[in-house]
RNA sequence: GCCCCCGUAGCUCAAUGGAUAGAGUAAUGGACUUCGAAUCCAGAGGUUGCGAGUUCGAGCCUCGCCGGGGGCGCCA
């Protein structure tokens, strides 16, 4: 937020350097750690090295030699405006604002600029996120749910910072699996349809799991057991051939099956409010990535062995002329001539370089898929797509349950839609007690948008890497270091302001507002922290990490509560005190909006 | 055999190479006649898995161990 005065300073100590005969390095700049005192600071353990390695050192040792330095350029460090003082302390230069001045600057800017606070200047790129690709014939899952509140959130970050984003979702809608889906619904529940959107949708995954320990060898199996298996496996195979071949019967079961799962993934984007630009989906790329192998082959990039009944592979790490093994070689046509995942990839990567122009590509995808990504990159370097720099795996560790990984097969998942319901559940318990005057409607509203908060925030607060095992008490607490603690001191915000219109329009005052009383550290800490929100934005962004911006916001929320209990803001004595800590209020709830809207969190004005 | 991730307070997790390693939670004590207690305040809780190295400075970088998880040519 100044970047002006930032530069300004780094100036005037550069020219006092050049004076003085001191090597000059870039100071890297960082807020003041102290509680309730703002400003930034310093260090110059760098410089003073640089004068030690250099040979122009005092013979000092580092530290001691940086404080010296620290020292002669605060001595000279004078008259600068808007700076209450400067300190040298342990090597460090500390640069103590003029809160008032400052304050009011941050103030005025959040209230002028609103839902705009904190975005980022155009970045003239073009980038895609890629989530959202649960497969069809399954039902939405915990971990397909991280997936997506990852993805949508980088994509809102990435979108605030600067990048044009382009969302994009890639639903697995063919394979084996969702074949043998169309299997057992033909064999034993064919013209069968549940009622609604989501038991349809969960029903063809119990399905999916019958059809599995149908066809799934089994110990000390009799000889009629197993020929009957077999007959099973031969109908599933048939299955797919007909589909490969185009069987209009087989081609429509698939369409409408598919249907139902696609309208129930629909309908849970909807509720998160996601927005998806462009909908890929595997069974359309499956021509194009033949296509591909073609062109590979042609080009030398890929090994043809079907005329010795072979597959098509290409031997990355030798094309790419590496001595360690690395990416490996991989298949990306099998001998019986279909396709497989990577090649998909490989088609789907080239219709978003061609035809959406992407110039930065971003895969949300689990983290064991990581080698296959890394080859689907390599691939196509060697294609020669510059783009192919600018693909990136955002892995994320997988989620597991207390009993184990999530398995479809097993049917051992935990279903989003019943984690849902008990949030909702949970928070109505609450709000029964906490808010009785709301109405019934909107209680269930408001409940939907806390128990989504809780949600949303447990997988939000944890590093994109590490794994999460699934604990539903923890994911649906509504106190602590947790997405409704965030949300309601937005609505304390808001409970004050609501208070303050009824008795005058303190908002007609803002451009007298000042902060030229003794502020508290407690409205400096807040303020401070509504300062931090454009780089804590870049930085997400740039990292491409939605923790940087769920740790901000638990942050600010925090800043606000401690002010909230220890501020008196209606109840200030003075008239100008109070018009000021109302500005600061009005500020503190719009930043906090605007962060939970990047984390895809609703900001209630009740709760 | 090779590669990737993780190891920090009892538990769950933070910490652009920088000042005294921080939160939540559990346990303890305190604050509702007050702008909403889904909150706040206080104390307690640590050999950052182990050992070297680089650096003025390492939880962070490098190497080696130990422990846990994941991946490795016709699954996705």
């Amino acid at each position: 937020m100044f970047e002006a005065e930032r530069s300004l300073l780094e100036e005037r100590i550069a020219s006092i350097c050049r004076a003085e005969g001191i090597p000059f390095l870039p100071l890297s700049w960082r807020p003041l750690p102290f509680a309730g005192e703002w400003g930034i600071s310093t260090s110059f353990f760098q410089i003073a090295a640089e004068e030690a390695r250099a040979g122009r050192g005092t013979g000092k040792p580092v530290p001691l030699r940086a404080q010296e330095l620290a020292e002669r350029i605060r001595n000279q460090l004078r008259g600068l405006e808007g700076i209450s003082r400067v300190e040298s302390v342990k090597g460090y230069l500390n640069i103590y604002f003029e809160t008032g001045r400052y304050a009011r600057r941050i103030i005025q800017t959040v209230l002028e600029t609103g839902s705009e606070f904190g975005r980022g200047a155009p970045k003239g790129e073009r980038v895609m996120v890629e989530y959202a690709q649960p497969n069809t014939h399954h039902s939405f899952h915990i971990g397909h749910y991280r997936n997506a509140i990852l993805g949508e959130v980088l994509a809102r970050l990435l979108e605030f910072a600067g990048y044009k984003t382009i969302r994009a979702s890639y639903p697995g809608d063919i394979g084996l699996g969702v074949i043998t889906v169309l299997w057992i619904y033909d064999k034993f529940y064919r013209g069968q349809e549940p009622e609604g959107i989501h038991e349809r949708g969960q029903w063809l995954l119990k399905l999916y799991a019958e059809a599995t320990a149908l066809l799934e060898p089994k110990a000390n199996e009799t000889p009629e057991q197993k020929a009957l298996r077999e007959q099973y496996e031969a109908e599933r195979r048939e299955m797919y051939r007909k589909w490969d071949a185009g069987d209009p019967y087989v081609r429509d079961l698939w369409q409408r099956t598919r249907e139902w799962s696609l309208e129930e993934l629909r309908d849970i984007l909807r509720r998160l409010d996601i927005h998806i630009d462009v909908w890929f989906f595997e069974s359309e790329v499956d021509e194009p990535a033949k296509a591909i192998v073609e062109e590979l082959v042609q080009r030398g990039i890929a090994d043809d062995e079907r005329p010795q009944g072979g597959p098509v592979i290409v031997r990355i790490d030798e094309k790419l002329g590496l001595k360690q093994e690395k990416y490996r070689t991989n298949v990306i046509l099998r001998s019986d001539g279909t396709t497989l995942y990577l090649t998909k990839d490989l088609a789907l990567a080239k219709i978003k370089f061609e035809k959406y122009g992407v110039d930065r590509s971003i895969y949300v995808v689990d983290v064991r898929q990581s080698l296959h990504l890394q080859q689907t990159f390599a691939i196509l370097r060697l294609m020669g797509f510059p783009q192919a720099e600018k693909c990136y795996h955002l892995g994320y560790g997988f989620v597991s349950l207390p009993e184990g990984a999530m398995s479809a097969r097993r049917g051992r998942v935990v279903l989003f839609m019943d984690v849902l319901e008990e949030a909702i559940r949970r928070v109505l318990a609450v709000e029964s007690e906490k808010s009785p005057e709301m109405s019934e409607s909107e209680r269930r509203r408001v409940a939907e948008q806390i128990g989504l908060g809780a949600l949303a925030y447990s997988m939000l607060a944890v590093d994109n890497n590490r794994d999460i095992v699934f604990d539903m008490d923890a994911a649906l607490s509504f106190e602590g270091h947790t997405g409704p603690y965030i949300q309601n001191a937005h609505v304390r915000a808001n409970s004050i302001l609501k208070k303050a219109k009824r008795e005058d329009q303190w908002l007609d005052d803002l451009r007298t507002v000042s902060f030229d009383y003794d502020l508290t550290e407690h409205e400096i800490e807040l303020i401070e922290q509504i300062s931090r929100f454009p780089q804590a934005v870049e930085q997400a962004a740039q990292e491409y990490r939605p923790l940087v911006m769920a740790a901000y916001a638990y942050d600010l929320a925090n800043a606000f509560h401690s002010f909230y209990h220890a501020v008196p803001v209606l109840q200030a004595e003075q008239e100008n005190i109070r018009c000021a800590r109302l500005a600061l209020v009005a500020a503190a709830k719009q930043v906090l909006a605007n962060a939970l809207h990047l984390l895809d969190i609703q900001a209630p004005e009740a709760m």
